[in-house]
RNA sequence: GGGUCGGUACCCGAGUGGCCAAAGGGGGCGGGCUGUAAACCCGCUGCGUUACCGCUACGUUGGUUCGAAUCCAACCCGGCCCA
């Protein structure tokens, strides 16, 4: 089954930051057996983005090379919350949300992974069936002194920023998920660099191989700069629609385009260089290349087709400033009870009725910026509109450049009470 | 347990009796410009009412005062030092 080359170990490490060590890695290849490659994953968040996406390709090319993909759900971890690269606590989540993120992970997920190579396991199987005594002999197998070498846990102590002692367990918990499984090999962000060599040690203080560690780059959100996070809403999310990822992308500052082209393609290398050679000798436009980019990761998620579809799409929203198909733009249809006394309603609160904005001043707000267009005609003040003055068809509500929204009165679909 | 410093809008942070819906920065939003949803420049950035009115907001609860984010008390939470 396994045909292990010996050019693999170069394909797999493709990318990495840290292989701890490539000699170990070379010897567990050798020895021609599936390995067991761990990746654990806090169902924090709703969305799986592109920079987590980075580490689960890594994960598919282990799949392809005839290994055992091993995808840790930390739904016990996610309790504590994972301090790594964060500067504060997270706040603990509930175990209804934990669930809900824990089922569309692995739906995500499957975009990306071979399910047939696949096993997913919850740490709270093993995690929550501990006693205060497995905890206790878990916590004497570290020291204070060893957490403070993390990064974050020292800025933070030395910031005078709280950390609690739940969040030194999370290390130790990680590291215990990798004893449980039996992991050959664990990826990671480099951020996580330091619980995976926790699972090495507490490997090798119960009698296993510790584990090859192999630790991905954090990829820079949109904006450049910070990593690609949820919370900080630079991020493109794996399922989200064609057109939002493909305007995402093309908004990335052009020098961000090597990397993105390195870890979000899924290209082989050779691919990879050509394109950046061809940016860096001008032969290829930012522009362009950005657009290719965009295309190329849209078809990743979306099919081949999409790209050039989200393409279309992008230049007539943004470059002709056109707006898109009515049935594109939300609905909203309002009821008599929206408008005031004399069967009027203000722009601004019509704005917000429609979901543009979130409130009436904001609404209000947005006419003064003149940033807000009925049926393509600018607003200049903020007027009341008759409800029956708005045509069966609707009218489309437009604030900014990207939200539209066609409204109807309440008497033109039957339809009352939209929020 | 004792001492001490602190908790301000989405985040950071200034403000120590009225001129405070609260400086400044970040973020976000709008506009201009652009190959771009980048960069840069300008503007806006509590809610409701609609014109200069009301409501809510400076950890919580009470109090002092004509008037408090600002003073007092208790409590909650956090940092540091001592034990």
């Amino acid at each position: 089954m396994l045909a292990w080359k010996p050019m693999a170990g170069h394909e797999l490490t493709q990318g990495a930051i840290d292989v701890i060590s490539e000699k170990e890695l070379a010897a567990k290849l050798a020895e021609g057996r599936p390995l067991r490659v761990k990746l654990g994953i806090d169902p924090t968040a709703s969305d799986i983005h592109l920079g987590f996406a980075v580490v689960l390709r890594k994960l598919r090319q282990f799949q392809d090379a005839g290994h055992t993909a091993v995808l840790i759900l930390g739904d016990f971890t996610a309790r504590i919350g994972d301090p790594s690269g964060r500067s504060a606590t997270r706040p603990p989540l509930s175990a209804a949300e934990i669930e809900e993120h824990a089922r569309t992970y692995v739906e995500q997920v499957r975009q990306i992974l071979d399910a047939d190579r696949l096993e997913v396991r919850r740490n709270s199987e093993w995690l929550g069936a501990m006693g205060v005594e497995d905890v206790l002999r878990l916590t004497s197998r570290s020291t204070v002194a060893r957490m403070l070498e993390r990064d974050d846990f020292s800025k933070r102590y030395k910031s005078g920023a709280p950390i609690t002692i739940t969040e030194f367990l999370y290390p130790l918990m990680q590291g215990w998920d990798s004893v449980m499984v039996h992991a050959d090999v664990e990826l990671g962000g480099t951020d996580q660099l330091f619980n995976l060599l926790v699972g090495r040690q507490l490997q090798e203080q119960e009698g296993q191989a510790p584990q090859v560690v192999l630790t991905t780059p954090l990829l820079p959100g949109l904006g450049g700069g910070a990593k690609m996070s949820k919370s900080l809403g630079n991020y493109v999310g794996i399922a989200e629609p064609p057109a939002e990822q493909f305007g995402k992308l093309m908004s990335i500052p052009d020098d961000l385009l090597p990397l993105y082209f390195q870890y979000t393609t899924g290209w082989p290398q050779s691919e990879i260089d050509k394109v950046n050679a061809q940016v860096a000798n001008g032969t290829l436009h930012p522009n362009a290349a950005k657009r290719l980019l965009a295309r190329t990761v849209v078809d990743l998620y979306h099919g081949p087709g999409a790209g050039d579809a989200a393409e279309a799409q992008f230049d007539r929203v943004f470059k002709a400033h056109e707006a898109p198909p009515r049935d594109e733009m939300a609905q909203v249809t309002l009821a008599e009870s929206d408008a005031g006394d004399d069967g009027t309603i203000r722009v601004s609160r019509l704005l917000a009725k429609s979901g543009l904005v979130t409130s009436n001043r904001e609404g209000a707000r947005a006419i003064t910026e003149g940033g807000v267009q009925i049926d393509g005609e600018k607003v200049l003040d903020d007027r009341a509109i008759a409800l029956h003055d708005i045509p069966p068809a609707g009218m489309v509500l437009q604030q900014g450049k990207r939200k539209w929204a066609v409204v109807r009165g309440p008497d033109s679909g039957g339809r009352t009470g939209a929020e």
